[in-house]
DNA sequence: ATAATAGGTGACTAATCAGTCACTTGTCAA
DNA sequence: TTGACAAGTGACTGATTAGTCACCTATTAT
């Protein structure tokens, strides 16, 4: 699959840290994304063409520049993926959910820390199948 | 950052499988998921730790069975971090976008046709800052 | 109790990936 | 046209990670 190359670009920091900075403003060049990284220029570059290649970012020539700007459609379908309109409000809103799950789980030691997370999203474990 | 750990599990193929097979109904167990894999079920097991670890899924514990349930709160995030209200329409009605830019990739450095053509998914490079 | 089944652990190997190097290409301004 | 600056390439090294192995623990039913 071609998804593949989204989550694996998304994998690395440096490169969430590149589409934060085009998140924020983009039309940037490489070396002025490369001058805010205490990395190599060289290793700018690459995580841009991995970006690029995932269709993450778009690039384009301007002179001898050339400007790079963030495309957000991977990360919708992303989303698109696991959270159905169904559930969507369910996840935005996440309250009550912890404290059903809870009444609901006895003895699970590991997952008591549960703010964002921890908490089946989805449904309650008695609903199986459809949807 | 803990968002991290979410990244990463989802940069492994089977581990997105398993996600898409607990979106479809989740409440599965263990054995059950690793019987569908062609892998060990050791194998699945490792996976579906870093899926906890990273919140994506729920354990939870049924006599001695163990329920997975599906967390859909970090992919939630993740849409949020790069999709702001302001670009959700234009990011979901666009696709495909990137094939276009590249064949009309000419100098043109002019930004402000972003309609159809020229791109920027976000916003023509002369708004910066503020969200 | 005991056998059967579900889940769990620590160590090992093979493959993948991040980051750097020296060097090349292309564009702008004197 | 020359010198300066922006971007790009191919090969190398160190670290991370996927998958497997043999072995261990807990719960249910006979």
């Amino acid at each position: 699959m071609d998804d593949d190359r989204v989550f694996k670009a998304l994998a690395d920091p440096t490169r969430r840290l590149l589409l934060d900075w085009l998140f924020e403003r983009d039309g940037r060049t490489l070396s002025e994304l490369a001058s805010e990284l205490e990395m190599t220029r060289f290793g700018v570059m690459k995580h841009l063409r991995v970006l690029e290649e995932a269709g993450l970012i778009v690039k384009r020539r301007s002179g001898r520049e050339k400007l790079h700007f963030l495309n957000a459609v991977p990360i919708r379908l992303i989303h698109d993926r696991w959270i159905d309109k169904y559930t969507e409000r369910r996840v935005s809103a996440l309250t009550g959910l912890k404290r059903h799950l809870e009444e609901t789980n006895a003895d699970e030691p590991d997952q008591h820390e549960a703010g964002l997370r921890g908490v089946p999203l989805r449904q309650a474990p008695s609903r199986s199948g459809m949807r």
